[in-house]
DNA sequence: AAGTAATCGAGACGGTACGTCATGTCTTAGC
DNA sequence: GCTAAGACATGACGTACCGTCTCGATTACTT
C-alpha cells in the first residue's frame, strides 16, 4: 500500500542523538497511557508503538517514569500555566484550569499516573518531587506570596498548607474518578484565602 | 505456648474453606506492602510468604486488588471507625484520625496502595468505589447530614463536596508524601462547617 | 428440562464398592482415550466424565495405567482370544485378528497406548508385564508349542523369537500410524513356520 | 584446558542464535531422558539443567518433542549410518547395528521415546513421520531397491513390507525391554531376503 | 434399633509444570 | 557514535493436574 516506499522510514541518524526517535517516544508513551491506561505502558509496547529499538529507550531514559516526567514537564507548561498577575482572581482562573486539566486534559492523565505511580514505589517518588511537584510547587507558592504582598488575598493557612488545602480536593476528585463539584473553587477560596474585601 | 499441641499443622480442613488459609494471604499481603512497598506485592510473593499454594489464591480472590480491599474493609472498621455521635468535634476528631490512618498506619498504607492502583486500572476503579469509597463515603455523608440537623454544623458546600474538600487535601498530603500541616484539619473545619456558635 | 428429577443418580453406595462407579470408570477412561488421545487421560478428566469423585479412582486404582490395564485385561479375551485349536491356519488367524485388532479396535489403542507409556514409566513397563504381555505370551508359546508338538509348524527360531518376528512388525506397523501391507502375515508365516508341506 | 580463557562464561552473541545455548538445550534433553526418563523430561527441568531461560527454548522449539527430533536426527546420521554398499551383508551389518542402536545407545532411547509419544500426540505422530521416520525409509527403500537390482538379494515382499518385518521385531523387543533374541536377524534375512545364493 | 464402618460426591489444599509476557543487558550490523 | 533488531537470563503471570485430605450423606453389616 501506499506506493511502495522502499525506505519505510529511514533518515534516522548518525552520531547525534535522533530527535525524532525522542519525540516519537514521548508521544507513544502519552499516547498508549491515554488510549490503553497504565497497564499497557510498557517499554516493549513504547518501542514498538514509537518504531524504535528498546535499546534506544534505555540508553535515554532510566525509566518508563522519566519519559513521563519528560511529557508531563514540557507540555504543563503550555497547558496549565502558572499565571503573572498575582490577584485573587488569576489564582481562582488558575484552580479551574487545574480542575480541567486533571479531570479533562491528556496530560493531567499523566500526573494523575505520575501520582499513581509514586504511591508505588519510592524512587518515583523522589524523582517525581524532584521535577515536577517542587519545582512547581515553588512557582505556586511564590504567586500566593505577591498576592499576598498585593493585599489581595490574606491566606488562614501558612503558604504549603493553603496550596495542600486548594489543590488536595481537586487531585483527589479526580483520583476518585469523580468531577470537581461545581462552586468547589469558589468556595475554597472564599474560605481559605480570605479575599481582602 | 510450647505446650502440648496435639495436631503439628494438620488441619488444613478439607472440604470447606481453610480459615487460616485466608488470613494468611490477608497478613502476608499486607506485611509485604508494608515491608516492601507496592512493587513486591506478587501473588507468588503472596503465597510464598503465607505458605500456601498459588491456586489457593486464584480460587478465592481474583486479583491481588481483592485481597487489599478485603483487609481494607475489615482493619478500617476497627482502625478507623466513623463515630455515632454527630458532634462538630466528632467530625474533627474524625479528620485527625483519618491524618494519622493516612500517613501512619499500615492499614492506611493499604488504601493509599488502592488509590494509586485504581488510577492505573478501570477495573480496580470500579471495584474500590463499589466496596470501599461508596459505602464509606454513605457513612461519613450520613453523619455529616446528622451534625447539620442537629445543628451542629451548618456547611457551606453539599455533602459530596463538603467531604472532598475535608479529605482530599489530607489525601493529597499522604500521597505526596507529606505529613499534614499542623493546624490544617482545624482550620479546614472552621472555614467549610462553619461552627454553629 | 426433563420433568425435575430430584435425584439425578442417586442410588449408588453405602459399604460396599459400587460397580456402576467402577464401570463408569473403565468406560469413561476408554472413551476420552479414543476421543481425545492420551493426552486428555488425566484423572480429573476421567472422573468428570464418569461423574465420579476423584478419591472413588485413587481409593482402587493406583494410577490411570492400572485403569487401562483393567480395560485392556478385560476386554482382549472377548475380542482377541487366543485359538484353542493348533493349527497354522489358526496361528494365521489369529495374528490377521491381531493386526486388526491394533488397527482398527479402540481396545487395540489401549493396547498401543500402553506400550507407549510403558516406554516412559518403569513402572509402568513392570506393571504391563505382569498383568498382561507376560501371561498373553504364555498362553501364545503354548499355542505354538502344541503347534509344533501336532507337526503343524516347524519354526526356525525359539518361541520367544518366533512370536517377537511374528507380531513385531504388526505393532511397529500399528504404532507408525501405517496399516498392515497385505500379505505381510502370510508370508511371514510361511518363512517363519514353515509349514509342514 | 585450564590454559588462557580471556572469556570465562561472556559471548552469548548478542542478535544472532546462541549456538552453546542450542547445544546445552539438546545434551540437557538428551541426558534427562537417559538418567531419568521421560518423565522428567520437562521444559522447565531442561532449561534448568542446560542453564539457560525457558523462552529461550521456546524461542526456538515449539515442543520437547522437536527438540528430540533435532537430537535424533543429528546423532543418527553419526550413530547408525544407512550403509552405502548394496550388499546382503550389508543390510545385515545395518540391522545389526539398528538392534545395539534401539537397545544400547543413548540415541536409541530417543528414538524408542519418540515413537512412544507419537503414540501419545497426533501431532508429535506427524512431525515424527516428516523429519524422522519418512526420510530414514527412503533411504533404507533406496537402499534395498539397489541390493535388488544388484540380484544381492531377492525380497519375498514389497519394500515396505519387507522393512515393517525386518525392523519391525527389532523396535518390539526394544520397546518391551527384552533384548533381541540371537539369531533373530540373521533368521529374518535370510528368510525373507532370500539371498541370491 | 442403635451403633459402627466403609463407600460415595464434592472439592479445598500444597505442589509442579505449563506457555506467555515484560524486564533490563547484551551484541550485531547498518549508516 | 548513534540506530533498529533482537537474543538472552530472569521472574511473574494465570491455568491445569497431581495426589492427599476432610467433609457430610448414604448405605450395610454388626451387636
Amino acid at each position: 500500500m501506499a506506493a511502495a516506499n522502499p525506505q519505510p522510514r529511514r533518515a534516522h541518524s548518525g552520531s547525534r542523538r535522533d530527535e525524532a526517535a525522542r519525540l516519537a517516544v514521548l508521544h507513544a508513551a502519552d499516547d498508549l497511557l491515554v488510549e490503553h491506561g497504565f497497564g499497557a505502558l510498557t517499554i516493549e509496547a513504547i518501542a514498538r508503538r514509537a518504531g524504535v529499538a528498546k535499546q534506544t529507550i534505555y540508553r535515554w531514559w532510566p525509566s518508563k517514569v522519566e519519559i513521563l516526567l519528560d511529557t508531563l514537564i514540557e507540555d504543563t507548561e503550555k497547558r496549565l500555566p502558572v499565571p503573572d498577575k498575582p490577584t485573587a482572581e488569576g489564582i481562582r482562573g488558575y484552580l479551574r484550569a487545574f480542575a480541567r486539566f486533571v479531570t479533562r486534559d491528556p496530560v493531567g492523565q499523566v500526573l494523575l499516573a505520575l501520582i499513581a505511580e509514586a504511591q508505588h514505589s519510592p524512587g518515583t517518588a523522589e524523582r517525581f518531587h524532584q521535577r515536577y511537584l517542587g519545582p512547581r510547587r515553588a512557582l505556586e507558592r511564590d504567586l500566593l506570596a505577591r498576592a499576598t504582598d498585593a493585599g489581595e488575598i490574606s491566606p488562614r493557612l501558612g503558604p504549603d498548607a493553603t496550596l495542600d488545602a486548594l489543590t488536595g480536593p481537586i487531585v483527589y476528585c479526580a483520583l476518585t474518578g469523580a468531577s470537581v463539584p461545581r462552586g468547589l473553587v469558589d468556595t475554597l477560596c472564599a474560605a481559605l484565602l480570605v479575599p481582602a474585601s
